[in-house]
DNA sequence: CTAGGGTTAG
């Protein structure tokens, strides 16, 4: 079922484009085609060909290789033995190329063992050798051995260099730890003898984009553009990508059009970060001019910008658009993935379509080492959401046994499903088992259960487990405490959430919207409305002003109080700032409307819908009464 | 022969 209608421009070229039809996409004598999703369009132009030529220039000048190109860590093992085989050893220039051949490979824990291996052979180490051994390491999140090799370098008197000192800082970013990072990147500047190249700085700027910190990272940007370093493509995709995913897109764009200006030319990840951020925005037609663009630029778009064009379809609901665009990259030889089928499979699994997202799923294992760890979880999150457990079980077992090891994030969506339907004990069990085959329950697991025990009302194992987490050295975040808070308040016990709520910044942690909402409703139940209302002004000062629910629960616990002398102001503050009561809320203030308890004259202000509905409900309770006043 | 950027799951 397509929901796509095609246009094709009248300009007859004699370049060629494909219109949809049942079967897949024909082809038609036209120069470009038109996807219409809904009242958005993307157009495709087909002037380039299905499959780039590759230069036969290069071809030519293949250089001419003593040892067969390695593609696997298997071939790598075998060259690998040939050469210590042979005498003279061959020199460390060229065990270093297979060791540099399998990282690439990103088989890092191999390399490290071809190195050991070296090491028996008395084959010495140079630069290059240590600095691939650092690089596996923190690819490894093994920050220490990666240092201890650092220490190696001294002790044969071996001069670290940048290559070096960027594989480290890499590592340190790896392992989150910006500010070691940018420690090593100062004493670069300050030594002098080192200085950060354009690697280096890209790297770092990375670091900056993955805490989340982007005006640090223009600002590293505005400093190459100051020194000798300048930035180069990479530096400018990076903080692109990092603003597409804040949803900074005209941020974004500037900085593309600023990079562009500078005589630097975007390739296809810089077109793949904005298109992924106009994408995430909905904006299609955005998304069809950047794709135009770029094939006008000879730039052409690879599987994983219609991986992006997908994944973005399909989490609007667009599923059946979705398939329309996999049915087009299959048209144009650009094989669809694991992460092509994957997100089609999350769209039909979002809409509840598990038969759909089933036979997806079969079609990924009829290909083949198709399937993963993640599109595994991603068909358990399906079931999960749909609250069918058994389902979701059996598949946990099924990739157990294909050897496919299930991951926290796999243990997550059972647990909480399992929570989700009342199953406690089973979430339970679940979480000893992941534990048992090595899966290190994070902070989500830990909100997760944490959130299933206080909704079946288990607040004191909720306490316990709370604990628990503070025992390990798991840091628990504004999430977890305000399940905890909220788990307390449904416990009606009122005070031990006021003292975790007032001794969260002494934890170093900041009260967000949702904290404060749910202490005032905690408050409210707990009958202390002045404070609820005090702590509503206090989230104005504190730069954390309330959202509509907010409002909607002070209101709310206000009449359930029977505080209705301040229910109008309270409802007049939440309509001055453009917020409307809900359902319920309105329900509430019909009744008291009936009562003759609030200022009828706020009633047309309610929520919309509601409003005409409660007014047949006043007509039957109302006669001419007078209006209240105050 | 060694270092940096893009898509999927809770």
């Amino acid at each position: 079922m397509l929901k796509m209608m095609i246009r094709t421009t009248t300009a007859a070229t004699s370049s060629s484009c494909y219109c949809w039809s049942s079967r897949g996409m024909n082809c038609l004598h036209s120069n470009s085609t038109f996807l219409v999703f809904g009242n958005n369009y993307f157009a495709f132009f087909h002037s380039q060909p299905s499959k780039p030529i590759k230069s036969t220039r290069t071809q030519l000048e293949q250089p001419k290789r003593d040892l067969p190109k390695i593609t696997n860590v298997e071939d790598a093992f075998n060259v690998f033995d040939r050469m210590l085989q042979m005498r003279p050893l061959p020199s460390v220039v060229r065990f270093n190329k297979i060791l540099g051949q399998v990282a690439k490979l990103k088989h890092y824990s191999a390399v490290i063992s071809l190195y050991n291996q070296m090491g028996v052979s008395r084959i010495g180490h140079d630069v290059y050798t240590l600095t691939i051994l650092i690089n596996c390491y923190c690819h490894l999140n093994q920050m220490g051995f990666s240092l201890s090799v650092l220490g190696k370098f001294f002790k044969l008197g071996l001069e670290p260099d940048v290559f070096t000192f960027t594989t480290l800082i890499n590592g340190f970013l790896l392992e989150n730890r910006v500010a070691e990072a940018a420690g090593i990147f100062n004493k670069m500047i300050a030594g002098g003898n080192c200085q950060p190249s354009v690697v280096t700085y890209g790297t770092l700027v990375k670091g900056f984009c993955m805490k989340g910190n982007n005006s640090a990272a223009i600002q590293l940007l505005r400093k190459m553009e100051e020194g000798a370093c300048k930035p180069d493509l990479v530096v400018y995709s990076t903080i692109i990508d990092s603003l597409c995913k804040d949803t900074l897109v005209d941020d974004a764009l500037n900085l593309f059009s600023e990079m562009m200006c500078k005589g630097i030319a975007p390739d296809v990840i810089t077109y793949n970060a904005l298109m992924n951020g106009v994408c995430k925005l909905g904006e299609w037609k955005e998304a069809a001019r950047l794709l135009n663009e770029m094939v006008s630029k000879n730039i052409f778009p690879d599987v994983r910008t219609f991986n992006v064009l997908v994944d973005a379809l399909c989490k609007e609901g667009m599923v059946g658009e979705a398939e329309g665009v996999v049915e087009m990259m299959i048209e144009r030889d650009i094989e669809p993935n694991t992460v092509t089928y994957t997100s089609l499979m999350d769209g039909f699994c979002l809409r509840g379509e598990m038969g759909k997202a089933k036979k997806i799923f079969g079609l990924m294992l009829s290909k083949g080492s198709m399937v993963n760890v993640v599109s595994y979880s991603t068909l358990i999150n399906g079931y999960c959401k749909r609250k069918m457990m058994d389902e979701a079980m059996t598949l946990l077992r099924e990739m157990s046994c294909k050897g496919l090891v299930p991951n926290t994030v796999t243990y997550n969506t059972l647990v909480d499903g399992c929570c989700k339907v009342g199953k406690l004990g089973d979430a339970q069990k679940l979480f000893s088992e992941m534990q048992a085959c090595g899966q290190l329950p994070n902070v989500r697991t830990y909100a997760i259960l944490l959130d299933g025990l206080c909704k079946n009302r288990q607040i004191s194992t909720a306490i316990q487990l709370f604990k628990e987490m503070e025992g390990k050295k798991l840091d628990a975040d504004i999430v977890i405490y305000n399940i905890l808070i909220e788990g307390l308040c449904i416990a009606k016990k009122i005070e031990f959430a006021r003292e975790l709520f007032f001794g969260l910044s002494s934890r170093g942690l900041q009260p967000n919207v949702r904290t404060c909402t749910i202490m005032i409703n905690g408050l409210c139940i707990g009958g202390r409305t002045s404070e609820a209302e005090k702590l509503l002004t206090e989230m104005e000062e504190k730069g954390c002003p309330p959202n509509d629910c907010t409002y909607n629960i002070i209101i709310r616990g206000f009449i359930n109080n029977n505080e209705t002398v301040r229910v109008t102001g309270l409802i007049q503050q939440m309509v001055e700032k453009g917020f409307s009561a809900d359902a319920w809320t309105t329900e509430l203030i019909v009744e008291l409307l009936a009562k003759d308890k609030v200022d009828p004259a706020l009633l047309p202000l309610m929520q919309k819908e509601n409003y005409e509905l409660n007014l047949s409900q006043l007509k039957l309770n109302r006669s001419s009464d007078h209006p209240n006043k105050h």
